[in-house]
DNA sequence: ATGGGTGCAAATCCTTTGCATCTGC
DNA sequence: GCAGATGCAAAGGATTTGCACCCAT
């Protein structure tokens, strides 16, 4: 988390991100920027991202759906992933697991734990209520 | 987990992901098959893993580089992800957390919970001895 | 004047689709 | 003969890159 200072640009991006909780995508985050910054080109925007994820400004997620997510929640938590409609959403509470057996599954395969994410998969409240499939 | 015959593309193709304990691309599992039917072609390849998914043959992973990974290995079970190479790992043995703690997480996120994936974030073995990255 | 940031367009990479053909039953 | 599977090429979508330009130092 390096303080540098950022320039206009990157500041909208970065409050961008800062304001919404659906972990926009790219081009969430360019449709959201460009209200503020009408000049700015798609390019920039991953550029900035791209930046932004390196001085750990913000968090990158990768999951089912293709395109990255950025998460302005640096702090480690979990998701939730849904099954139907691929949503991703935070987890208001983590799921508490012991450090001893993290670093135990960690050791047995090599790995030198640095951090971890649990995600827990199944239907989100709204496709619980809708039958319909939103894909 | 339907039992469906398979034809001579489709088994070798899950021949193929069954074979290896990589987690391979789309890709990588076409190069492979190819060396048994040569005249597979890529979208064949991707439609195949598509069907194989759906079957539940085998599963579908996606993180860090964009591209997806497809897994033999069709029981619950962790993974690691290497912060250096982007390497994806299984975890020998599972992280173990109580089903309890979970239900209450997905709960308090309104998550019908139906499955979960731990993930561990760090150095792999090859990575903690070459200094050099190997992106 | 120099280096970094920018927008645009083109390029790249992964994946899907359209389509005419082939295959097994 | 028909339904589904196939290969190929083209299309699609996300992301990156080349480049000329601009701006603050």
């Amino acid at each position: 988390m390096l303080k540098e200072k950022l320039n206009i640009n990157a500041q909208a991006v970065l409050d961008v991100v800062y304001s919404v909780d659906t972990h926009p995508t790219a081009l969430e985050v360019y449709g959201l920027v460009k209200q503020v910054r009408p000049r700015i080109g798609l390019a920039s925007v991953y550029r900035i991202l791209g930046h932004l994820v390196e001085q750990g400004h913000i968090k990158e997620i990768s999951y089912g759906d293709a395109s990255s997510r950025y998460d302005g929640r640096t702090k480690r938590h979990d998701h939730g992933v849904c099954t139907i409609c691929g949503a991703l959403l935070d987890l208001p509470i983590d799921v508490v697991l012991s450090q001893q057996v993290l670093q135990i599954a960690a050791q047995a395969a090599g790995i030198e734990l640095s951090t971890h994410e649990v995600r827990i998969y199944g239907r989100c409240p709204s496709c619980q209520t809708n039958s319909t499939h939103q894909h």
